[in-house]
DNA sequence: CTGTTAGCGCATTCAG
DNA sequence: CTGAATGCGCTAACAG
């Protein structure tokens, strides 16, 4: 490994000029600049990020924890879009990013340890929001730096995070089933714990009151993308007396799977029923009937959140703030007016 | 942060007995263990990840190099999968791994070098394997441990990779549709500069070849994930004279996509026409028709090549390996009995 | 079984 | 504008 000494050795300067042409220090006659840059670049050199880590006492590093796995959820193309987002601005800026690797929340705390203690990141970035939350407890005792992408769980003012404004968008995407003249509308969210939602839901429930609808409890299910139990939810909800003629779903993986278990009964999207959902992920585009949804810009929620991170990082005194990323509905064709008699 | 010293200072040990008890070292008495790991917890100490690094010059951290995602491959829940598989070995050796970010090839280069001369980790898993890649020249050129999961292009045996049979899991999986009376059978492929298209279709065409059919030009083609060329490429098949009864789609997620626009011209899947993929993502499941497709452990997949990197960055002697994780298909509802004039 | 010494590669005072 | 000296936190001989 060829090191700053050597190339001191090389030039004839010492390792602190070589150090400071490193950092483009302005008090460096550019001769020598140019001297040691040469020498670099013949040398092969490349400063060791250890070293530099070690005296800077800053990584140039952010942690990304990712959910505790035990569920598939993270199958869902919400994830690798984030972190695209999350690496678009951490390429930018010349940052690392190191992912949590843990499956169970106990894996999960140990880790963010080692990346906090280790002084292995500069600080991280939560991809869930959990209730009751050990990780997030911990970051926020030891004050290290941290974000969430999505609501958090309490210390709603004092913890940036970034966002869509869910409960909103669950209420303009059900008001749109309003519109199109359905009356009878359900709802099918993923974990009830999760503040995403119950954001849609609430949104989901609001609209419904101010349209003069009724919320009917029958209407309300919660499943894990579709594993055992989920099933059967949804097909209790088929069999009611009265069948909803339109379905809100909180998120599009789940509408996949509601839509394989519509076909399966003979039910038609969106003829019979209409199904309208959350993220837009690719996948929705794809998939027939092409998913009326409503877009909450992934990727823009990756990158604000890595973003607003890093200048925290940079500077302790930044305030927290709340990022609301907008969204934006995406008519595709699995809404339909409600015709009469359909059924 | 307290260091080392501060524990050493307060059991009133040397700094190097403490760096012992850290390491476990069996040279020192179980009662100043004790004493020093009291110490340790009273003053919450956390050895400095830097600082080890510098010294022992090992990271106990792996890069994970994704494709460059100009287009949508990264929507790809084969991904969070393979993560979740790197991750789960990692995790369990107490490596960390660091995520490329850059999303031009040029990008990614950057960033390996940085990874590699920066001594930032201490091998790499690339994630893709392209025709000439110059991230591939790089580190081999500089002896630097890394693994593929795919197929390399070139130094095929000196270069430890894990990958599928593909070849041979194509060959079975056309046979699959052979067996089931199908004659006119398709292929439908990513990009085919990809090793794995290019070994999943040489068995497509040799399992023909064995059954005395033909592989008709007009029946092989190759889309990106459906964007713009791909669904005319798709519809000209679907409009030629002998429209095939079945076809083989090299990835699930294209499959879905074929899925679609088969729905669209009102063909139905299985009856008029059969369709079987490859790597049982979980969506195939959830999908209706659920998918038949050969599984190929992606998750597998993702565990042995950290497996296999981590033990070459620790003993560099460890020869190249080629570790072929089996396949096998999975039956499900896409593909059933050719029945003569069902057209 | 434990302490002393040295040094990993780099950045940063403090002089000049 | 540049060099010498010091130390970041830790491990590794080498002694004892």
């Amino acid at each position: 490994m060829v090191t700053i000494k050597d190339i001191a050795k090389a030039t004839g300067v010492s390792t602190s000029t070589v150090s400071r042409v490193i950092a483009d220090n302005p008090k460096i006659s550019s001769d020598t600049k140019k001297k040691v840059r040469k020498a670099m670049k013949e040398f092969g050199y490349h400063p060791n990020i250890n070293a530099r880590n070690l005296v800077v006492k800053s990584t140039k590093a952010i942690g990304v924890i990712m959910p505790s796995s035990a569920d598939k959820a993270l199958q869902n193309p919400f994830f690798p879009e984030v972190l695209r987002g999350i690496g678009s601005v951490t390429h930018k800026l010349q940052y690392s990013m190191v992912l949590s690797s843990g499956q169970t929340e106990d894996e999960i705390f140990r880790e963010v340890e080692r990346m906090v203690y280790g002084s292995q990141v500069d600080g991280v970035i939560l991809l869930y929001s959990r209730v009751n939350d050990r990780v997030t407890h911990f970051l926020r005792e030891e004050g290290f730096p941290y974000t969430i992408i999505g609501k958090p769980y309490e210390h709603i003012n004092e913890t940036t995070h970034v966002d869509n404004d869910n409960y909103n968008a669950g209420k303009e995407i059900t008001h749109l089933l309003i519109e199109k003249g359905h009356e009878q509308i359900a709802f099918i969210g993923g974990s009830k714990d999760l503040f995403v939602t119950m954001d849609r839901e609430k949104g989901y429930e609001d609209a419904l009151h101010e349209a003069g609808l009724e919320a009917k409890k029958e209407y309300k299910i919660h499943t894990e993308f579709l594993k055992s139990g989920g099933r059967e939810a949804v097909e209790s909800l088929l069999d009611l007396k009265h069948r909803p003629t339109a379905i809100v779903v909180s998120d599009d993986l789940i509408s996949i799977g509601v839509l394989g278990m519509l076909e399966e009964s003979g039910i038609n999207v969106p003829e019979d029923i209409s199904l309208a959902s959350f993220n837009n992920v690719y996948l929705s585009e794809i998939i027939r009937p092409a998913l009326t949804t409503v877009d909450i810009q992934i990727h823009e929620l990756g990158a604000q959140s890595a973003k607003a991170l890093i200048e925290k990082t940079i500077d302790k005194s930044e305030p927290a703030k709340r990022i609301i990323i907008p969204y934006k509905i995406v008519y595709r064709d699995s809404v339909s007016q409600f015709v009469k008699g359909a059924t």
